[in-house]
DNA sequence: CAAAAATCAATCATTTTCGTTCAAAGTAAA
DNA sequence: TTTACTTTGAACGAAAATGATTGATTTTTG
């Protein structure tokens, strides 16, 4: 049995039992004490357990997972549930283009790992998709600091050689000609052919203030679906009379 | 069986169950020990795979600090400085590339913040480089997760679009054929690409291990300077033997 | 409290694994 | 074909991991 082996069934068995006796880890790994004991010297000194008399026990005084500051604003509650219902819209082996943009970048955790291809222009969502070992293609092109985007002419030559099955976008920043206020004509450009490379578009909206107008002029040119969690009635009414169009409450 | 067979059957196997057995391997690729060991050598240079005793651990991304931190400082300092004389050589106006690489990543504070044109594959200098509001392109293609490079097919074609004054690649990793010890054909490529787009490259050299024939090689096909602190006697005879390399001790 | 039992750290011989070297076999280019 | 280069497998000394032993230390038991 390899070490690493061995101290990942140590840890394991102390993570869920609290404290294991020498003896039983002679017995499960087969191997002798002293290699046990030498184990267990080692991740004692990586601060991973702490040796007792017979054994070992797990530690107390770990760190915690703080965060609270912005883990109870009201807002990102509501985009992770938006992000959430957004990211079972994928399947496995799904190829998707995911818009730059914070709203999207909470997409990633739910995002099931294996057999999709991801294709983006948001710097913000590089590293948590390669910590879940997401097969991730960056397009090339010139990075605005404010977005952390990918956008200009590079960009589109960069992105119009992909296909996606479905692709993701931010709330902010359909083009102004689809309906959506644009600050950026760079970005809005890079949206605009996303969308029209993807069988599917979605749009994360993660508060109700976009107009109706977005709803038609939107509908007039793909299947979408927009992912919000409220709506009022004027929104509602504006997507009954568009038949291309689903609006989804996650 | 082949080798890009062996490899991926590894990498497949290591995924799957964390841990592996040369002996295993051995017997599954009907190879030698010796091919084996060959073949973990090479995938651990190209981050792929973490080499442990009897066998071969996939790494995990997060939990690596304490190496870092005890060779750092001096280490570190070493690094800085040679950056800083690269970075000097980069003039107003000019164009450049960054090959992705923690040593090369020490320039960015110290480059002139004017003016100049950055393109890189390196997704861990984008930060840094967006903070002094400097001008940067990124290429475009297959994200890879341990060196936080951009590598494959289309990062080639991302990057042939460019013509750099000056390039500034990582001690390791020019193309095999060029003398370098290359971890990843992938990244090598893209490095022999870029060389090949640049007036001049120049190589950082955070240690002296490299080899003479790396001069040597090197020096048969660019004009280029070696940035290094220290240089052994052989590699001094190496580098006056070849006219058309610069070696500067920083 | 004292003796017995269990656990411990330290040491050493043995086994396993490692890196390197070298020559043979295989490949690609000249 | 010859020549240069790469890949491979075997060999061997070096290094690391292992298991048994020993005597000290701690815990348990009477």
């Amino acid at each position: 049995m390899l070490t690493p082996e061995r101290h990942k069934l140590i840890l394991q068995l102390i993570k869920e039992k609290g404290v294991v006796k020498i003896q039983d880890l002679v017995d499960m790994t087969e191997t002798s004490e002293s290699t046990i004991r030498r184990d267990l010297t080692q991740l004692e000194e990586g601060k991973y357990l702490k040796r007792v008399h017979g054994g070992a026990a797990r530690l107390q005084g770990k760190l915690q997972e703080p965060s609270m500051s912005e883990k109870s604003s009201k807002n990102l509650q509501q985009k992770r549930q938006i992000a959430q219902y957004a990211a079972n819209l994928v399947e496995e082996g799904d190829s998707i283009y995911l818009d730059a943009g914070s709203t999207v970048t909470e997409m990633i955790p739910f995002l099931p790992a294996k057999e999709i291809v991801v294709v983006t222009n948001g710097l913000m969502h590089i590293q948590a998709l390669l910590e879940r070992n997401i097969k991730t293609f960056l397009i090339g092109g010139f990075a605005k600091e404010q977005t952390k985007a990918i956008i200009g002419r590079g960009a589109l030559a960069s992105l119009e050689k992909y296909r996606f099955d479905k692709c993701f976008m931010g709330v902010n920043g359909i083009h102004p000609q689809f309906g959506y206020t644009t600050p950026d004509q760079d970005e809005a450009m890079i949206k605009q052919m996303a969308i029209s490379l993807s069988r599917e578009a979605f749009v994360l909206a993660d508060d109700t203030k976009f107009s109706e107008i977005a709803f038609a002029k939107i509908a007039e040119l793909h299947t979408a679906a927009i992912i919000t969690n409220e709506l009022n009635e004027d929104q509602k009414e504006s997507y009954s009379s568009k038949t291309t169009i689903k609006v989804v409450t996650a």
